[in-house]
DNA sequence: TAAGATTGAATCGTCAATCTTA
DNA sequence: TAAGATTGACGATTCAATCTTA
């Protein structure tokens, strides 16, 4: 229990840090007329698996999301022509959710906004080996676990 | 522009570990059947103000909150009786707020369950030396700089 | 019984507009 | 004009309950 502070004070300015960050990325998102940060992380994850799609189970655990709100989420993505929603052959209770053309036309053109927003917030703030160490810092946190604290 | 890629896999590895964390420990004051994280936050910094109390303003800068968002958090502590709003003498326009004992006694209730999830859900993924890195790492994030990305 | 997914109700957060005072 | 703060309208998130299929 030694560490107890340097936990502490560790997991505040994560906290802090995040905060900070989202709120200037997410504005910069905003400036350009384009939809959030979170629509760009489930467009991307969805891009990624290809022509199969994905199922809204494993979404979940990519974006760390809970169950209900990924299906919100999808739901307005569909709304709004990015996704589409289609029965899943080998799971008739599930579904797999694919890219739209325009999907990826929009998450093409969030990326070139997200990344400079990347660079002005938070790499003009961390050189790139100090990068690197906070990638390696964040690891243990980033690999999935049990879903119970 | 060179260390780009290295700012992109930080954020990125801070957006999951913030989640993760967050999703745990919430479920812990909420299994203690205790508010969330974030009137906690807010109760202490309330706190550490003293028998001044403290402007919102100043709330919304420490807290990394929207004005709006710090406006109505403090109606819900308001009514759930653990702070006061008081007009400010020195300014009119603006208040202070207060602890009320109740609101001090709900804070004092929460730290334990809070210290002990940050303990289980950070500390035993990161040793001390490591704990410190972080928050040497996201320090400058911390600092309160402009309003504007 | 459990897992994938959705939904209603309630809470919470954000944006833009507004009000008051500096 | 600008700063501190609140409000209405809307969007997003969570919890618990539900539905369907494994």
């Amino acid at each position: 229990m030694a560490d107890t502070q340097g936990a502490e004070a560790a997991w505040i300015a994560l906290l802090r840090a995040h905060r900070s960050c989202l709120r200037r990325i997410d504005a910069r998102l905003k400036a350009a007329s384009l939809p959030p940060l979170a629509w760009y992380d489930v467009l991307w994850e969805i891009e990624r698996a290809g022509v199969d799609g994905i199922r809204p189970v494993q979404l979940e655990r990519r974006v760390i999301l809970e169950q209900s709100n990924v299906s919100r989420l999808i739901t307005r993505l569909v709304r709004a022509g990015y996704v589409e929603r289609c029965g899943c052959p080998t799971d008739k209770r599930g579904q797999t959710v694919h890219l739209s053309a325009s999907g990826r036309a929009m998450r093409r053109r969030m990326w070139p906004i997200y990344q400079q927003a990347i660079a002005d917030v938070v790499g003009t703030r961390l050189p790139a080996a100090r990068a690197r160490q906070l990638s390696v810092l964040l690891a243990p946190f980033v690999e999935p676990t049990s879903k119970t604290a």
